[in-house]
DNA sequence: ATAGCTGTTGCCGAAACGGCAGCAACATGT
DNA sequence: ACATGTTGCTGCCGTTTCGGCAACAGCTAT
């Protein structure tokens, strides 16, 4: 079923892989025809896609133009090929996720589970990376779905749901602090503190607060892992500060405990944003996931929230 | 710039003509090439797209499936189009809109004359026509905007305003009427009445409250234009119904007064909805023209119902 | 029956596509 | 400095695809 002009598919090709000739290896063509397709698009559009490097292509600003228009037909036929497929027989076919380390503990592994036990001929493809990142892997039409820290996001993405949780201290259960129902962030910086690096949203969901306050201790140990911060705590070896998203097995393990933060007598919140290419539509199946993630999330949010109740 | 395959545009000109040999005729090309990259089409897709009867051809299933994407994909390449064209000099290109007769006398070309004057080299293309038919219209993407009256509207169609109007009688200056701050519709049968035919959707919006009503008296005068309604009423032959949308120049002549209907105590309200294929980018020029549309039906919106308050 | 319409199918020339080999330009490693 | 590997590009040429012409069968209306 390729009912759309080679050149498409070339250009697609040469835009992903930066190279004209590494295009050709994976399209399994000689690279002069995908060079002559590309020059050949070129002159049609009347305008150069590319800019010519020594080592590789980069688009220009006519070539992000048609690689938004190619990504658009590309993903629309996807789609198409999708619901022809299910007019006869079961679904089938793959969601690429791109999310942030807070899901890989519970959320993600549930979802995918019982979603398998329903429609066994969707796979999936799951990526864990930082915020930022999962916002341009969906730009690229690299993923389908993206969760990622509410940040702005830019235009051509659509934020289909905002959910928030709190933020908390991560303790061992000996911990001296462990006892209490909240924490704020003046007491967690008396003991030694597991802090997040730049790279991990945390740290900038952080950061403006411990800026306000006069003294900044020095942290005891920086990570960029959410796993391996989660482990350290456990081990007591210091405060460690994240969502209750991802501490489901250990806390019902009773050896974390978990602290909702409290910052001038208001709750600490990390948005969770669930992102989707704006110029598009989804396969019948991927929506119905998208749906089913973000009812999950919404559940976990009510949840959550109620076992910690907002302070007046 | 024609870098789509031919079988995308051939399909898109047989599903619009209905007939291989017409849409050949449209393309300049022989009927037989049409023909073949349908039959092609077909092979590729495994599944027959249009079903042959003795006079043309109608879409299947799997037909309108492709037709959808067919038609996501060249709107798209529209889009891109003007994107390029406008990194290099001023904006240009056909705006398309199907609406309803209310919008003719002022709204409609009141817009296009101020927006031709700011950018020159945009032109309209504007039929008027019965609400299901402008959602058909852009449905089968034979217009870019649509403006009607909100009833339903498909899921492949997107809503992007709802501004309500108040609905009124429309009365010679002379008529014993005339003098109401406001009219029920008791008031108004009780006096000859012109009557709105089926296909107006004023029809629709008044025969449910006149069904309530224990008397229902004969009509003077059906008709299915709103204009020549209108004008009816300006000539005292009877009592006509619609939103005071489009009655600008005759009540500036005063030859007309509006009268806001009320119905057990509140008013009837007439909706009219502006829409846009959900699956579709527009193009700059397009969505700024349609932002000035919905500021403007705002507007009037704002103005009409602060010049008759609603009633407590 | 005739005329007019429909979509389809051989046949054949023209245009487009793709593979092979070789080119110049540049980067990297010895 | 030289060799090697990479990049994109370009003649040459066989294959594939496309499109035009004419003819065909099937149907409708006159």
């Amino acid at each position: 079923m390729r009912f759309h002009s080679p050149a498409i598919q070339y250009f697609h090709a040469v835009r992903r892989t930066g190279s004209i000739r590494a295009a050709a290896r994976v399209l399994n063509v000689a690279s002069s025809a995908v060079s002559r397709q590309i020059l050949k698009l070129e002159q049609e559009v009347g305008s150069p896609l590319f800019e010519r490097t020594t080592r590789g292509l980069t688009l220009t600003t006519v070539g992000e133009m048609l690689a938004r228009h190619v990504m658009n037909v590309l993903q629309d036929l996807d789609r198409f090929r999708s619901d022809v497929a299910s007019l006869s027989g079961a679904w089938h076919g793959n969601i690429s996720i791109a999310c942030i380390e807070s899901l890989t503990e519970s959320v993600l592994p549930d979802l995918i589970a019982t979603h398998r036990s329903q429609a066994r001929r969707v796979s999936f493809t799951t990526e864990v990376m930082g915020s930022s990142a999962v916002l341009e892997a969906l730009r690229r039409g690299e993923a389908d779905i993206g969760i990622a820290i509410a940040l702005r996001h830019p235009p051509d993405l659509r934020q289909v749901a905002l959910k928030r949780f709190r933020l908390g201290a991560l303790v061992a259960r000996e911990h001296p602090l462990a006892r209490r129902k909240t924490v704020t962030l003046e007491q967690c910086l008396a003991f030694p503190v597991i802090h997040a690096l730049p790279e991990l949203s945390i740290y900038h969901l952080l950061q403006p607060l411990i800026a306000q306050l006069s003294e900044t201790p020095e942290p005891a140990i920086q990570a960029n892992s959410i796993d391996l911060m989660r482990e350290l705590a456990a081990r007591g070896v210091g405060v460690a500060f994240q969502t209750q998203l991802g501490i489901g097995r250990l806390s019902r393990d009773a050896q974390l405990v978990f602290l909702p933060l409290d910052n001038a007598g208001s709750p600490v919140w990390s948005d969770l944003g669930i992102y989707v290419r704006a110029e598009r539509t989804l396969p019948a199946f991927t929506e119905s996931f998208l749906q089913e993630l973000v009812r999950e999330l919404g559940e976990r949010e009510r949840r959550e929230n109620a076992a910690y109740p907002q302070v007046a």
